[in-house]
DNA sequence: TAGTGTGAATTCGTTCACAGCG
DNA sequence: CGCTGTGAACGAATTCACACTA
């Protein structure tokens, strides 16, 4: 914290003119992280209708395919720029375009898997990871009998030359596939070789300076959010059967 | 929608007097979904220190380890009820169990993962869902080189089975791991059999009846925000270059 | 006319700050 | 006295509803 918070001018009206890199830095900053994360499936509904040769939606064709109402997902599109058309629809090529260059997709980043046990294998074969654009560079791990070896076409590395091959290789994105012991230790390799933003398969709760970004996937979390909702609706059940609900009309 | 909006009246003062499991069901769905994930986080963390015998803990020291702040922290608890010691904190074994009870892990849920593929293998490999209390006692493929054979020790049924399967061994809730044509049909099957609710890891907006509960594993979303964040790093950095950033005192 | 783009209203989640209790 | 538990203030995200325009 400190030299944060941005002087942000309001996003206000009058967007999409002529320019085009300059003027996305303000922008960019603005848009929600959740507005993101959707950005980011539209882009990949748009990508399908773009192999089927369709080349109009609406905003309400699109959300249906995206499963979000269209309401959201105007305002979604409206963080990045007024692409539509109204009373007609979007471009499906236009919106591919502009959604890849606001998810900063029109530059490669390379990536590193650690930890190559069952889940890193599965990552590292995907080769060149989901929806491209994201090379796998690098492999690490501690056992000794994987190192050399080639999985997914890359030579797994020693972690300790987590550093030097990350440095050569600018990784700009590690994945943490380690056990749960280890992860702490080889995110702080990460972070100390210059990676800035880091995907944690490990059920652990990393620590990183603020400059780092960490996104997790936890297994574990999501079966018992499951769980909750599961014994969440036998509870209403269980409250119906006692005549607590009311049928409707 | 129709009979939902609860009547709920409003989670006022007065919390847990004497009563033991009524009063919860209201509770319950007072809950921010956001709240429940980060539940699940403090268990983890909470069942590491018990491990270490600690068997007192603090806000303080709980939110620190589990990376949120404090105040967030005894919000989230206030929500499952007073387990906490004024001027003194939480019991660790008191609080472990509460969570537990409200995600509803006193009870086994089955799991059934379909698409043994890469990422199928990895997870029926973890054998008994990450945390335990999530037995894998069904496993799906279409592969016919698959059939019967015992993956993780389970061995793999045909997807045209998923309904029969899935009834005889109470399947509450399914993984899907195939490819992504495949993953809306393996859903249909699944909730056609009763399955009410998934993990899906394949890269598809699922479309669902209301009544099923659907989580998604996106690792393209996930880099894809990531990506996002470097190149927003990227703009910063380009913008202060330019003398744009004012220098904090 | 059909459908975008967006202020305004609303809902949801987080943070503050302090009363109350052990 | 220290720390929990929580109303109240705040801020972020979603939804509404309609002006606007191709």
């Amino acid at each position: 914290m400190g030299a944060r918070r941005g002087e942000a001018d309001e996003v206000v009206s009058a967007p999409g003119s002529a320019v085009d890199e300059p003027a996305v830095r303000e922008r960019a900053r603005a848009i929600p992280e959740a507005a993101v994360a959707r950005l980011a499936v539209y882009l990949r509904v748009l990508s399908g209708m773009a192999e089927q040769s369709v080349t109009t939606v609406s905003s309400e064709e699109l959300s249906a395919a995206a499963g979000v109402n269209s309401a959201k997902l105007r305002k979604d599109l409206s963080y990045i720029g007024s692409y539509g058309t109204r009373g007609v629809g979007y471009e499906v090529e236009v919106l591919v375009g502009q959604i890849e260059r606001i998810l900063g997709l029109t530059r490669k980043h390379s990536v590193c898997v650690v930890g190559i046990g069952n889940l890193g294998h599965a990552l590292a074969n995907y080769g060149g990871f989901p929806g491209r654009g994201f090379p796998v560079s690098a492999l690490f791990d501690v056992d000794e009998d994987l190192i050399g070896v080639p999985v997914g076409g890359i030579l797994v590395d020693h972690i300790e030359d987590i550093p030097r091959v990350c440095a050569e290789r600018e990784v700009s994105i590690g994945v943490i596939a380690t056990p749960p012991p280890a992860a702490q230790g080889v995110c702080d390799r990460l972070v100390s070789a210059g990676v800035q933003c880091i995907l944690n398969f490990a059920p652990v709760v990393l620590q990183v300076p603020d400059h780092v970004e960490v996104r997790k996937v936890d297994l574990a979390v999501e079966m018992q959010i499951l769980s909750f909702h599961v014994a969440r609706r036998a509870d209403e059940a269980a409250y119906a059967d006692e005549g607590g609900m009311v049928v409707p009309g």
